[in-house]
RNA sequence: UCCGCGUUAGCUCAAUGGUAGAGCAUUCGGCUGUUAACCGAAGGGUUGUAAGUUCGAGUCUUACACGCGGAGCCA
């Protein structure tokens, strides 16, 4: 065969990817990708391809190939970048029913000694290899899942008239003026601070646009040392102008139907590969249970855990109240001391602020903090004072009472937790494709 | 910051105070349907660091380093 012969062959050959491989059925197509892993016979080889859809079985046959395939086939390492060719076939003793009747395997470049091998390994050995992880079934299966739910959430709100609004990452102040925070030099104006969320900037968007949301990076300098915790995370959060506490439960009853929906029926592949029993799941539906903090310390003393009135609910209380249900459950009206100065009071009961949580099911805990906001202007400077935040820094956000304030409410929902509870993975770090713990910033 | 656990081959782990072991990975050989394939062989070690107890320490003691889990804080 001449040179210009094989050339044409190459061009004529369709490349396709794995996912697609129904469509070509008996054709010759070419596929391209990464070795995941591949067994022998005497004289086959199973090569297992990989291209970021799917898995493909490549068979390959002494006899029905040249030489220096079968060879190609036997001495390409793990994870090398290959090129194979071949016919499509239907083959129930593969793993996703097709395979391909393999000809040709092209080495793009071989690796040797790849580190993640097909056995055990512990987690800090993973996680230093963070770049290579991402490349294993259940990491891939986490990333697409995680890609599914930012996608709901953006669907959800795109649907519901609310404007996407980028809020400041470098801002100048804490927001509630508890949390550590990064802190940065910033030129001649001294420091900033890396947000710990952008919610102060979607109250002015919602006085602009009506309804917006927020969806970006939050940092938190807190050292916790849990599976629940990451100093850099992903959060949305929703504000609405004439939004009050129950619209507010409502948006984020809706939202989580919508997203756990559309996540059980477009990824259950995925979630087949991650093992979850997604029986859970299904449940989430509206209406989710609403109990008030009252309710839930009632809840608690029957289960003999006594919590005294104004202190917050801890990560194990949570897990014995949301246990009481087979859904999400939301929890509203807490005690106003424990929350943030810019909740509003109850005006039934100073004592009580109109915030509101959501607790996830199976331990997963809080996933999404809530409130309606203050809007009396009077109330807010009182506020300020009490917890003794400069006022002048928040000269803006108290214009916005000073122009047209309405009632309003938002939410903030923290998208690793509900992409941990939703995988039913047992870690937030896998959760996110590069984890930013206290001990690790690399890679 | 506090409490608990851990650190032995590239990786995951064994080893009663008495010669440092296995599986995977790597290299070589075998097998025409493998599914973390399997079978045979080989190479691979300053047992986290420092000191101490002991005839003898991977094993016991102390300090330090690093990591993991949990508490607090929170999404």
């Amino acid at each position: 065969m001449s040179i210009k012969f094989l050339i044409k062959i190459r061009y004529l050959m369709q490349i396709i990817h794995i996912s697609d491989l129904k469509n070509y059925i008996g054709q010759e197509v070419t596929l391209r990708g990464w070795l995941f892993n591949k067994r022998s016979g005497g004289k086959v080889r199973f090569v297992i391809l990989r291209d970021g859809t799917g898995y493909l079985q490549c068979v390959y046959f002494k006899g029905n190939v040249t030489e220096d395939t079968f060879d190609a086939a036997d001495r390409t390492g793990q994870e090398s970048s290959i090129e194979v060719t071949g016919k499509v076939k239907e083959e129930p003793r593969a793993a996703g029913g097709y395979e391909l009747d393999a000809k040709g395997l092209t080495i793009i470049q071989n690796a040797n000694n790849y580190p993640i091998t097909p056995k055990d390994h512990g987690i800090e050995f993973l996680l230093d290899n963070r770049h290579l992880w991402l490349r294993s079934k259940k990491q891939v299966a986490i990333l697409k899942i995680r890609h599914r739910i930012v996608k709901a959430i953006r669907d959800f709100f795109d649907d519901r008239g609310f404007t996407l609004m980028d809020t400041p990452i470098l801002t100048p102040n804490a927001v509630e003026g508890t949390s550590t925070l990064f802190e940065t030099k910033y030129f001649d104006l001294g420091s900033a601070y890396l947000t710990q969320s952008g919610q102060l900037y979607a109250e002015a968007g919602a006085m602009a646009l009506g309804k917006v949301y927020t969806f970006g990076p939050t940092f938190r300098a807190e050292k916790s040392k849990t599976r629940r915790h990451l100093t850099e995370f992903w959060m949305v959060e929703p504000e609405a102008a004439f939004f009050d506490l129950n619209d507010n439960m409502d948006l984020a009853e809706s939202f989580l139907e919508y997203i756990v929906q559309t996540v059980l029926k477009e990824m259950k592949n995925e979630l087949g590969i991650l093992e979850r029993d997604t029986s859970k799941l299904e449940n989430v539906k509206k209406p989710l249970p609403r109990i008030s903090y009252d309710e839930a310390i009632e809840i608690l003393k029957k289960n003999n855990v006594k919590l005294e009135w104004g202190k917050d609910i801890s990560g194990a209380d949570e897990t014995i109240i949301s246990n009481q249900f087979d859904r999400p459950v939301i929890v509203h009206r807490y005690p106003a001391e424990i929350k943030a100065f810019y909740m509003k009071r109850d005006p039934e009961n100073p004592k009580i602020a109109l915030a509101m949580d959501v607790l996830a099911p199976e331990g997963y805990g809080e996933i999404i903090g809530g409130s309606q906001r203050e809007d009396d202007l009077d109330q807010l400077l009182e506020r300020i004072k009490e917890h003794n935040l400069p006022q002048e820094a928040f000269e803006w956000y108290l214009d916005l009472r000073r122009y047209g304030t309405v009632p309003h409410a938002g939410f903030g929902l923290g998208l690793e937790r509900t992409v941990s509870w939703i995988c039913g993975l047992d870690h937030l770090r896998e959760a996110i494709p590069f984890p930013r713990m206290i001990y690790r910033n690399t890679p």
